[in-house]
DNA sequence: ATTAAAATTTAGACAAATCTAAAAATTTGT
DNA sequence: ACAAATTTTTAGATTTGTCTAAATTTTAAT
């Protein structure tokens, strides 16, 4: 498979191309910042070689096989990271641009002697699940800091926008990954929170909440 | 760069291209198993971007420019190889064809972090030298093992032949890098040799002994 | 010094991945 | 339901890196 066959495959599976409906080539040609000529091309080359199920001017899903490509470089993609925040120091917000070239080297020995070196890590350093070599992949069971009702509390696992002016704003207020987080108030007008993490408190906006995976306890 | 250029500069470095003389396009085409078709027309894309000197009809060679971003291909191909012996366990004779994927990584900080944590190794798997960041590069003082005359003794040091075969061969043998090898016997018929190795002796072809370097003790 | 052989370059073609502009199909609004 | 708007596809062009075949230049031989 080549790097750009690849992305692609890779940009449907986010999109949601394994579940029930269909993508649309405007979806993906959006998502990957090319035109929506190019996806169809594209599109056409992967149905033929069975990664993609394509319907014309209806858009595409992942076949089983399109599947299990997308879990492998899914898979590369978050050991590597892991890679870079434990052995080599780089802070969550650099890894995606690095990981995004290392996720296409082509080597099975090397991954599963990177997910050895790290200990099986499940999760990457922005809390998402790491499928294992099988192509196993499990949710983990999170919801939306926004969803919370006051008094409510979690732990959290994780975060929805990866850009680096998030995960920095993230860093500077001192909130990391398996925080405990309690809602004390929310504001209905703006349904901005008043939070308790670290024994500290912290007035975040919807637009933070949105974006902040919690883990609540049962 | 491309990936592609890479390849070439990499290669022209390694056919001598920063020596005196100028690298012919049959040369550069049979070393990277293409046509000389090609690599006039790369050889006229990289002069273009001032990496090479290209006389027509002539050959190549490399400019200051090319040497140094030559040297910056070949640091990253050796510490990444030094990284999957060390960290990884690979054999020395595995770690080429992916070292080969992994030198095009860009990332400047990436392969520094590298460095620093296999703690500045000056030697790859194979006893070829690794430049410093800024492209200094001490080539070792060493000589092949065939040079050597009876009684003579070294540390093996390094190989010339990098192939998979020799190298397995090596290890068969239990021939490595840093062994003390004295050489007991040359026989002129076949210059094949008889040596000592670790209080072992052991007969080799010359074929071995001009692929093998070893340094003297003075 | 010519000529034959070898090496090199040019010209034209191709595949991959992309684009623009125009055509076709689908969806939407009334 | 049907025209308008939107989406998608097609057709043709472009770039990169490659190839083959023909032409050119250099080298080697007598």
């Amino acid at each position: 498979m080549t790097r750009a066959e690849e992305n692609y495959i890779k940009t449907i599976f986010h999109l949601g191309g394994n579940h029930s409906g269909l993508i649309s080539t405007n979806a993906i040609a959006e998502q990957m910042e090319t035109k929506p000529s190019s996806v169809t091309d594209m599109a056409k080359k992967l149905a033929e070689k069975n990664l993609l199920n394509y319907v014309r001017y209806q858009g595409v899903s992942l076949t089983d096989l399109g599947t299990k490509t997308a879990l492998s470089i899914i898979r590369k993609h978050r050991l590597w990271e892991v890679f870079l925040v434990k052995k080599l120091d780089f802070t969550w917000d650099e890894v995606h641009e690095v990981a995004e070239q290392l996720e296409h080297i082509k080597s099975e020995k090397l991954i599963d002697k990177i997910d050895e070196l790290l200990d099986f890590p499940k999760y990457d350093p922005h809390g998402d699940p790491i499928p294992t070599k099988n192509g196993e992949f499990q949710e983990r069971d999170k919801q939306l800091l926004s969803e919370l009702n006051s008094g409510e509390h979690g732990i959290c696992v994780g975060v929805k926008d990866t850009s680096t002016a998030f995960l920095k704003f993230l860093d500077k207020n001192q909130i990391a990954l398996g925080d405990e987080i309690t809602v004390l108030e929310k504001e209905a007008f703006d349904d901005s929170l008043r939070i308790e993490i670290a024994d500290k408190q912290l007035q975040i906006s919807n637009q933070i909440a949105i974006n902040l995976y919690v883990k609540v306890e049962i």
